[in-house]
DNA sequence: TGACTCGATGTTAGCGCTAACATTATGTTG
DNA sequence: CAACATAATGTTAGCGCTAACATCGAGTCA
């Protein structure tokens, strides 16, 4: 006899006899415990307990070809504003039968693309994936998936599927305008790692800037580096040595900036009267620094529960309002922008 | 006829077809493509491609009874020490065949029992856990588990399985000793979420400050929220209410001493001469921070790497050296401790 | 040349679960 | 009370893949 012998682990079949039923009224009972009558769910119950067993959900995918996987792809686990919109995700998803899976892209594309081919590999009933720069290939995947697709923390007039997120260029202009509101002339950029939704924040701020004639591209520092706060000390130092003039950063995220303030504070620079700080996402943090930093706040939390919304209304067959959600964002104007009245 | 419909998507038998072999040649091409010659696999591999076939993974782990999936649970997303450690484990997971499962159990040991009973039913090749604070239940079930289990953070005599991290208490101790021996005397201790490894922390401070004379329960404020800056900031200002000639604290972990430091700066109390302030796991942003801030390194990276070595070498057979991994911690002295000699 | 090894490929029977239909007991109606 | 719903449970046949054994042809050796 050639018998494979099971991980020894008990199954629906183990329940059943112990039961003294069949195995579809255990899966049943597991499932849609009110199809099945009082007395023979107790005992199922009962049997189940006694086995401590457990369903194989590979098993179950396999025959009901639903496998209850959300598949999620960001580009970076250090990254706080990912943590934010993870919680969220993981939130909305634990009470439902829903499970996460989530990949870890490392801001490479490619490996976004073959992390999207692993999942796929899952049948996913839905997938996540932050941005909108996949590749070609990963793109045609994404396009091909029959599931819900949700593009998260960007919006696009052209989204694969759904979308929700908001305007990194907006955002960044908005910062730039706030500096020239404020009074700062010769106002610089400082970024670390640059992928896409920085450069569009980037583009945004010298937008901003250029429409009151005050950008200068010299004044702009980038580096493709990851960004940490000692980097944003660093290149504060380089900018400013490089132009002493300076007398205001827009840095690409909140690490970046609540670095550049540590900088100038070693440096013996005041903040906000000799150099202002603006920072982007709006972390904890950023209101309890000393001085309180300026940010553009964005709700992250917010785009990880609208996206599993959306899915599960996809899930649920419901058309969605709009495909792609923008929720915006909001300055907070805080002490690292606001320098006494010089005249 | 009641033939039940795929998804679908091709499956083995297509791509077998299309390139005129049996199934079991394309499955051994896809794991194991010495075996087949060259002129089957590259017929095989062109079926591939033109069929866009994506192995199921499901039904592969059900035939092999082998998921390939290692489930992780962590008590939060957000909280950077994790994060460290899970970047680690992707990236050790990701060049192998084997997929890192996530789970939150966010600090609640009833929904870590939850989550084990779920990851469970995937049949995982091995787990990590965070600590050694189970429920009973969930204790006996990791037990168990035909697979390894990692508790990572903590060490421990007494592990399920295997077991990599450090002593929280000896941590604690060191960093209640080297506040003694700045020479600080009224030395307090805040710490918010207090679940049980900055318990431990706590003790071994606690013991530290003793073993000097030095203990005073009245100057240890703690409290069940979650731990952020400005709730360091704000316990700092309430200590130093209650007790107005304290002149050091402990922080159990290093937000809430950014934020204790942050609270000091607002309210104009000099850091490290009238109040000395120390964190733990010395996250990057102590060393940017001004004052630079004291903390006990951890090595979290470390930790995740360790582990998934241990499970690797344990899903090849090999015995451990020894069971109970301790990466140590290693205490950052610096400005935030560092007084001027006072007489 | 027969006995044997070895590598490449195929056949068959599940892995543990559930969809789809089948059956049986129980009530309900004109 | 025949005719027919309806609820509760069972039977059967896969889901897509791989383990285990089977086969086949080519090479090896005494």
């Amino acid at each position: 006899m050639r018998k494979r012998k099971g991980a020894g682990r008990p199954t629906i079949a183990d329940v059943a006899k112990k039961a003294e039923v069949s195995t579809i009224t255990v899966s049943r009972t597991l499932r849609d415990p009110a199809k099945v009558s009082t007395a023979l769910r107790e005992r199922i119950e009962a049997a189940i307990a006694a086995l401590d067993y457990v369903p194989h959900s590979h098993a179950s995918a396999l025959a009901s070809s639903r496998s209850n996987i959300v598949g999620v792809i960001v580009p970076s686990l250090t990254n706080n504003v990912f943590a934010d919109t993870l919680r969220a995700i993981y939130d909305e998803v634990d009470p439902s039968p829903l499970q996460v899976q989530l990949g870890n892209s490392r801001y490479v594309a490619a490996e976004e693309e073959r992390l999207i081919r692993i999942f796929l590999g899952q049948r996913p009933s839905a997938l996540i994936v932050a941005g909108g720069d996949q590749t070609k290939a990963a793109r045609a995947m994404l396009e091909n998936a029959d599931c819900p697709v949700v593009q998260i923390m960007e919006v696009d007039p052209d989204p694969v599927d759904m979308m929700v997120g908001f305007s990194h260029y907006e955002g960044g202009r908005a910062a730039g305008m706030h500096l020239v509101q404020q009074g700062y002339r010769r106002i610089g950029f400082i970024g670390a790692r640059m992928d896409p939704r920085s450069r569009r924040r980037m583009e945004g701020f010298a937008e901003g800037l250029r429409t009151a004639g005050r950008h200068d591209p010299d004044l702009f520092m980038i580096t493709t580096q990851s960004s940490s706060m000692t980097l944003g000390a660093e290149l504060m130092g380089q900018l400013r040595a490089r132009r002493p003039d300076l007398d205001a950063v827009f840095c690409n995220n909140d690490d970046m900036a609540l670095g550049a303030l540590f900088g100038c504070q070693h440096a013996g620079i005041s903040v906000p009267d000799e150099i202002g700080i603006i920072g982007f996402n709006d972390l904890e943090m950023m209101a309890a620094a000393c001085p309180s930093l300026t940010s553009i706040r964005t709700d992250r939390y917010e785009i990880g529960r609208t996206a599993v919304d959306m899915i599960r209304a996809a899930l649920e067959g419901e058309r969605p309002d709009q495909k792609v959600v923008d929720l915006g964002f909001e300055l907070q104007a805080r002490q690292s922008t606001a320098r006494k009245a010089r005249r």
